[in-house]
DNA sequence: AGTCAGATGCAAATGCTTCTCAATCTTGAT
DNA sequence: ATCAAGATTGAGAAGCATTTGCATCTGACT
């Protein structure tokens, strides 16, 4: 029989490569993680599913799975990276320099205009990153 | 009798810090540069004005310029910091993926929304980070 | 000139990420 | 179910860019 689920694992057959216990570990601390975890950090979540898991094997698997779209990387601070699942909607980041929180938005129009100012320069925008630092209004 | 320099070691005395060879030479190679450089390349050039110069320095001057304000780091790739004095006024980058070559470009409109939205969210913008990963058009 | 905290060079040390390689699984076929 | 073959993994070594410890210089003020 064939379960009825929607993506843990059909992210990776999708992908042609090999379900093991330790990527439907990791892919499952992403579904699970709402802030935006580090390598070390999922490496720690992901040993709670299952102790196996290397730290070679969180990063191969990220790196993996950036390139194939499902897991966007980000250097917020420069101390590491930080990750989270692509699937929703593009999204840009408002970062919280206090808490190190991470506020998600959107705006096409900010969006549209990036794409105006690159035509205009000859370019075509392969992707971008906006990251905005704040702190809290008084 | 004075110096009628515009900047090069005044920036230093302004920063309350010794004016030394090696950050006179730093600080040269930042005028000069037109393109981004990295530390290495920073190392590489400051070492033909004062071929003394070391690594360390390059490092430590820099962090220290950074933290006056005078240099703006930037992560672009994640291969290394590359820097720009950050005397002229804000812009962000468009960098194109092919030759690795950066643009700067300045909206101020993206930056009005920019306010807007972190207004919305209750924050205040403290800086911001916008790049464009381009290709040239077709 | 003399003094001394700040600055530098060198090399060792970090911290994050990637790679090496033998051992171990997943998968498609039997 | 069982197998073979190749993909995947764990552990540790290796890489890189950047930082730091320390003994030695040197800029700046007296």
């Amino acid at each position: 029989m064939t379960k009825a689920d929607p993506t843990p694992e059909t992210d990776l057959r999708a992908e042609g490569v090999r379900v093991t216990r330790q990527r439907l570990a990791i892919l499952h601390v992403l579904r699970e993680a709402s802030d935006h975890p580090r390598a070390e950090d999922i490496l720690t979540r992901a040993r709670q599913q299952d102790p196996s898991v290397s730290q070679a094997t969180v990063y191969r698997t990220l790196a993996m799975l950036e390139k194939a779209g499902t897991v966007q990387r980000n250097d917020f601070d420069g101390a590491g990276a930080r990750f989270e699942l692509a699937d929703r909607q593009h999204h840009d980041h408002l970062i919280d320099l206090d808490t190190g929180a991470v506020v998600e938005f959107h705006s096409a129009r900010i969006e549209q205009l990036q794409a105006e100012i690159a035509a205009e320069l000859g370019y075509d925008i392969e992707w971008h990153r906006l990251e905005l630092y704040c702190r809290k209004a008084p």
